[in-house]
RNA sequence: GGCCCCUUCGUCUAGCGGUCUAGGACGCGGCCCUUUCACGGCUGAAACACGGGUUCGAUUCCCGUAGGGGUCACCA
């Protein structure tokens, strides 16, 4: 970093490539971008790669959109997309061409493929040879394709001061003359991130690790421009090292490598949940954990993100959720969890039972790490009579149970004022008169009522349940004790 | 295979030559709280990959070794 960069406005950008959804390591990136360019006071930018015709899909490009906007990530101005600048980028190359910094070459691909073939035989390392670099074009017979590659320097060292990965040189006769125009004229990535990058005035490239190789080919691109006409400056690079699965490899699926919409609709995370487990990975500012968006901008800046690749942890970013599960308002929980709890239940709730799960939130969200893990728990409030108990809660219902059931039934029928409190006054009553502890009274009562052994406190259990309905409850299962 | 990068508890990390008998978080064990399950509180086990240097002194700096990762397309 030099005087003209601190003096430059920040411009960072994200830029995908359509090909499929966002997944996990891509929104650190557009995470990292996104605060680098906040905490600078800069600007954040959206470029979607889509110069693969084949590959790239409107699909892969609304889940990205979708998956950015669901993590607070989209940019404040249009996305560019690089498919509609190729003009640009072959005028470009052209440039270049009449300077003499690229040259036509005439190889075919057959041809490259067996002088790889050929290198990877005799253990020689697999790049262009350069076979048209000094050739007169004149030489190709007429109407043959051609591809536009770059003439880079063959001799002496490229270095590049990357703001992750520090100094790193690459000696230049490791480099070959890539290609900058393919033969049908469409411009390749290298060419494409370099225009386009310089063209958006970005001024910090920050990315995956994967990208380090290229970036000492794309400033070659940038060097010959900067010759030919002046104003292409280098850019800061800072190339953030990966994330990997639990086993150490590649990301794959069942550990992450899902797009993040199957963490919003899957797993049932929260969008801060995900985004504070993100910053964490690869990032660190001493003790703290738990880091709210404005607190992650005002400390987050590229020297302190390591430079060691990390392993995606779910076990973290479940805690992580439960944290922020408890953290979220009740209503707008059970907002978030109606629609979970609906698909569970086969049908749709009511106006009234999306009032009753917001009141039982307070009960339910501690119990759970996901939206799934709260629907799950809210289940007992929404199922229909007679509650059929699992297995282990039938066994609560033996005849000393069922007793204590009926017992239960008769300390509240006339209770007339119906509140956690009233409740108690009553459970514990029938616990005295069979001198029993509370425990013993509560989970048979726990089993009738929600067909489990676990459940929120049973006080407030009987109070969500409301008196008819855990009355009737109660009744069914010492009707059906009493038969069977 | 060539080139590049990485290496602190199982995992994410703090540490930027002495403050380290190495700190925090997740996970795991125990205890407390308690009507179940959770929450919460307390607590325990758990790491500087290895070998050489440099230095009065290395987890911190340098070099090797090993291991891991990335990259070598007319893909991005």
């Amino acid at each position: 970093m030099n005087a003209t960069d601190e003096k430059r406005p920040v411009v960072t950008r994200f830029a995908p490539s359509p090909t499929g959804f966002l997944h996990i390591g891509g929104a650190r990136t557009a995470l990292f971008n996104w605060l680098f360019a906040r905490h600078h006071g800069g600007r954040y930018l959206l470029r979607i790669e889509d110069t693969d015709k084949a590959r790239s899909t409107q699909e892969a490009i609304g889940a990205i959109f979708d998956g950015l906007e669901w993590l607070g990530l989209m940019s404040e101005e249009q996305p560019v997309f690089q498919s509609q600048r190729v003009e640009r980028h072959a005028e470009v190359a052209r440039q270049m061409l009449a300077a003499g910094h690229a040259y036509r070459c005439y190889a075919t691909p057959e041809e490259l493929a067996e002088l790889r073939e050929q290198q990877r035989a005799a253990k020689q390392p697999m790049r262009y040879d350069g076979r048209w670099r000094d050739r007169d074009p004149a030489a190709a017979t007429e109407g043959t394709p051609y591809v536009i590659r770059l003439k880079a320097p063959r001799e002496g060292d490229t270095v590049i001061t990357d703001a992750v990965q520090g100094r790193v040189t690459v000696r230049n006769a490791e480099l070959d003359d890539m290609v900058l125009l393919r033969s049908d004229g469409t411009p390749t990535y290298m060419l494409a991130v370099v225009v386009d990058d310089h063209d958006m005035g970005v001024t910090h490239v920050i990315r995956g690790d994967d990208h380090l190789n290229n970036a000492f080919r794309q400033l070659g691109i940038i060097r010959a421009m900067a010759e030919i006409e002046g104003g292409w400056e280098e850019p800061v690079y800072a190339h953030i090292p990966l994330i990997h699965g639990q086993d150490g490899a590649k990301l794959s699926k069942r550990h992450g490598a899902m797009g993040v919409d199957a963490y919003r609709d899957e797993l049932g995370m929260l969008p801060d949940a995900v985004f504070n487990y993100l910053l964490r990975l690869g990032w660190g500012h001493g003790d703290e954990e738990i880091i709210s968006r404005e607190r992650a901008i005002d400390l987050f800046d590229l020297p302190d993100v390591g430079r060691s690749p990390s392993r995606f942890d779910m076990k973290k970013l479940e805690s992580l959720n439960a944290h922020y599960l408890r953290e979220t308002d009740d209503e707008r929980l059970a907002a978030l969890t109606a629609a979970r709890v609906a698909s569970l239940i086969g049908r749709s709730l009511s106006d009234g039972e999306q009032a009753l799960l917001s009141r039982a939130m307070p009960s339910l969200k501690p119990r759970a790490k996901t939206l799934n893990e709260i629907a799950e728990g809210a289940l007992f409030l929404f199922a229909p009579r007679p509650i059929v108990p699992d297995e282990s809660a039938r066994s609560l219902l033996d005849t000393a149970g069922l007793d204590l059931v009926s017992s239960s039934i008769r300390a509240l029928d006339d209770l007339d004022s119906w509140t956690p409190e009233t409740i108690e006054g009553r459970i514990r009553g029938v616990a005295e008169l069979a001198e029993l502890g509370l425990g013993k009274v509560a989970q048979p009562l726990r089993a009738a009522l929600t067909g489990r052994t676990t459940s929120p406190g049973i006080f407030d259990t009987l109070f969500l349940l409301g008196k008819e309905e855990t009355l009737a409850r109660l009744s069914d299962a010492a009707a059906l004790g009493a038969r069977g």
